[in-house]
DNA sequence: TGGAATAATTGGCTTGACCAATATTATTTT
DNA sequence: AAAATAATATTGGTCAAGCCAATTATTCCA
């Protein structure tokens, strides 16, 4: 029973029916194949309204747990692991932040040997522009996003590309800029800007061990300022 | 209007709202960083009724495209990309080798220090497995995906371990199942098993350089294997 | 002018009802 | 008895109206 009188977590609704009958799922009493209760049985079995479980229905459809079949019922399919969706906000940004040192460490590696003059040129409008920023007292959040994606889509693999920007944009969850925020200040740019610049620098250089390092370096930084503090 | 009564559209109504407000956002006419009309206000005006729009919008919600703040509004999010659910299918096979080939080597450089004898041996039953799979004519399917996935999870990071897997499995796609299958011999298999065993070994000597460049040797030889031929 | 109380707006959820597709049962027909 | 058909029940699909809770805008007072 999770009625909305209660309301102590602070999730929607229909994100805790999710997660319910999920758990339903996978501890075996609807295993895949099977057929889940009726729409209004299942409801007052879990002490909610029709249309919020429907709500959670559309959520679990969605991410290939069930398949809804009109006026024949809801079925379990295969795959019962747990939703891609949900699994960004449940993370540690520590272990976001290493997942990034050792992904872009790795990338920024086969990005040096290819790289065109003209990259690096972006690049380091990119850096100008996030001098500005900082000096304006502005936070470079798009510069610092540029940066990062720049590198990554250099190397041509957009299946790389898309891994970096997605952790990139996961730290920016409305729950991760609420965590942070406070601990953003022009110094801590400052520092983020010199590493960056070191990076460059290495790039520029056509040396693909010290951008690794640069960049891992960088990004190890990055989590302690932005965790710990 | 896209009311119940036409019904000429098979699909359910909370995916055609769906649609709908996604063409409003792409057009346009909602920026990213705008705000979307009252839901009373725009169920209206797409000529639904409020139930219907909450489900299209908590759909729109759960792959980025919008995010919905109680008692704010409902607000349209950068990502305006094509869902991340359709992007699998439309990427090449070799770039997908090319990712796992980066990530995986870099990923088990990290492992290869810190990994305890209980991993190996594991490791080694896996490949035992693979060999009598192959023995009996069989594709060791289950034992690649094994190899790859403890070698990830013995890093201790969630996000690496998730992001391996979902590039293998990405892999076994239908349509990858299809486009591969008449390529798997027992010899190619007879390959990928030697180069699972290089890479063992060089985990066992601790020697995270081997490891990596055998790593790599391996992906990118099963990207030939797979996607040429 | 600034801050606190108040009102309006907006999403969150419920109840109850009716329609449409599917599945089940009963009936008829062969 | 078996098969085709019709009637019925079950189930998802959608809508309507209303109240609650969080947020935002406004008003009013000090």
């Amino acid at each position: 029973m999770i009625g909305q009188t209660t309301m102590t977590d602070a999730r929607r609704l229909y994100q805790q029916i999710a997660d319910q009958v999920r758990q339903l799922i996978v501890n075996g009493q609807y295993p895949p194949g099977s057929r889940l209760p009726a729409e209004r049985e299942l409801a007052q079995q879990l002490g909610v309204s029709r249309p919020s479980l429907r709500e959670a229905l559309i959520a679990l459809e969605i991410d290939g747990t069930i398949e809804i079949r009109m006026g024949s019922g809801v079925y379990v399919l295969n795959a019962a692991k747990p939703s891609t969706a949900g699994r960004s906000l449940g993370e540690s940004p520590t272990e976001l932040m290493q997942a990034r040192a050792v992904i872009e460490s790795a990338v920024i590696v086969q990005a040096t040997a290819t790289m065109p003059e003209a990259t690096l040129k972006t690049l380091r409008d990119i850096l100008t522009a996030m001098r500005d920023e900082i000096t304006q007292g502005r936070k470079p959040l798009e510069q610092d996003r540029q940066f990062h994606l720049v590198i990554a889509e250099s190397v041509g693999n957009s299946v790389l590309h898309e891994i970096v920007a997605s952790l990139f944009d996961e730290r920016h969850s409305p729950m991760s800029d609420h965590m942070r925020g406070r601990f953003e200040t022009p110094e801590t740019w400052q520092f983020a800007l010199s590493e960056h610049e070191a990076i460059l620098a290495a790039l520029e250089m056509k040396d693909p061990l010290a951008a690794q390092v640069a960049m891992h370096a960088h990004l190890m930084a990055s989590s302690r300022r932005w965790v710990e503090n």
